[in-house]
DNA sequence: TCAAACCGTTAAGAAGGCGTCAAGATCGGT
DNA sequence: ACCGATCTTGACGCCTTCTTAACGGTTTGA
């Protein structure tokens, strides 16, 4: 059974979403406002989340942002607003699929469909333990131990080590590092990269100059062996 | 680098795209039917399609099912029906995204962004590992190993290499390897190809005076043999 | 046979990328 | 408003990679 969480201030819409969904055999959770869809989201654990923007607490793309801290889940977001730079916001921030208001019911739920579709067929798996040499990275957590005692990384760092264990053994462009752990408009500034890339080094390799995991590949970007 | 195709009978449309990708540093790739889509997609592996519907030869939804049986990338429908049945045949045939006409570029680029990013959060994994001889070459890691032993190369070299063995057994012509790896400015610099052949011989090859595997064809190109 | 075009090989200078350190600038919490 | 943590920015030396040049071998066609 597909759990769906639908986040909108405005009741008689919920009520509508309510009854269309359950129709179609989803379960339907509700948050009227983006504090407690955060809540929801993170105790009721949905399968894809329906998110109208103009909540009264919280910007949207805060809620987006706050959700893909920790989460994957698919987010929809519905809006009253045509203005394109909303929708760049929103998808840049972390959202699936953006649906202007008014929409058809049975669009919403194709869309939803293509969301779930697309989420079951990469399941996200266990997030496990990742261990390398005297690493040990868990993903779920967010925690790096070396051995034994932790290691505390800074925002930035957990970024970009996340993304090279996630890919462990692949090479990471440099490009791909800097969209997504700084965002789109920082393509160019490989500088960022070696300045970051030092600072792993030297809390995490047992010999900052000489790296057995945080490998660079000149003109390319970076691999994380295990 | 992302790969775009971008599928389209409007060359006037086509062109505009092209430019607005190409300045966002993603390479494009066309194809003006439905047809040449499918050839497209299946000898240049995109990263992602945007396919307009109302093609002259093919109906969108079966372009879009043609590419599901065997693909995963993610398909962003462009159309100038708004109509609401059209989005759910198109989305439950397996497209992932729904744009209709006439649509913003920095919406289109948002999506396009949006896309990509679901795309490779979640590695679809299905690039191979080509054998040929003692050499293993691992698309998917970009890593190069010769008896089991790491063959480090450079970023010309690996680009050459990866698309000679991504045709592999096909003769590659001159111009074609300058114009992807260099750029389309340097097709003349036949030399340029000579001196990385035998770059990529010397690390590559067991007797780099009697290639087995990086063959010349005099006047015309190079093939790769496994 | 000779000349011209093409290819392979090597090496060296030029250009740009990388690692490193450290000093502002900014952000977040009290 | 302050303070500590974190993120940006700049400077500098080193090293990889790209480009270019020079030379010899091989094939092709007149």
């Amino acid at each position: 059974m597909t759990r769906v969480l639908v986040v909108d201030d405005d009741p008689q819409l919920l009520r509508a979403l309510k009854i269309n969904l359950a129709a179609r055999g989803y379960t339907v959770l509700t948050a009227p406002d983006g504090t407690r869809a955060l809540h929801a989201a993170a105790h009721e654990h949905p399968d894809v989340i329906v998110l109208d923007l103009g909540l009264p607490d919280l910007d949207g793309a805060d809620v987006i942002t706050g959700l893909r801290g920790w989460s994957t889940t698919p987010i929809i977001v519905l809006s009253a607003r045509t203005d394109s730079s909303d929708k760049v916001e929103a998808l840049d921030a972390g959202a699936d699929d953006y649906v202007t208001k008014p929409f058809g019911m049975d669009e919403l739920l194709a869309r939803l469909r293509a969301a779930v579709r697309r989420a079951s067929a990469n399941p996200t798996g266990n997030e496990p333990v990742v261990h390398a040499g005297a690493l040990d990275i868990d993903l779920a957590t967010k925690q790096v131990t070396r051995d034994g005692v932790v290691v505390h990384l800074t925002p930035t760092e957990w970024g970009i080590l996340e993304l090279l264990v996630r890919h462990q053994g692949k090479l990471v462009s440099q490009r791909q590092l800097l969209t997504e752990v700084w965002g789109p408009l920082y393509q160019t500034e490989t500088h960022y990269l070696r300045v970051y890339l030092a600072q792993l080094r030297r809390k995490l390799e047992p010999d900052a100059s000489h790296p057995r995991h945080l490998i660079t590949e000149p003109g390319m970007g970076y691999r994380f062996n295990p």
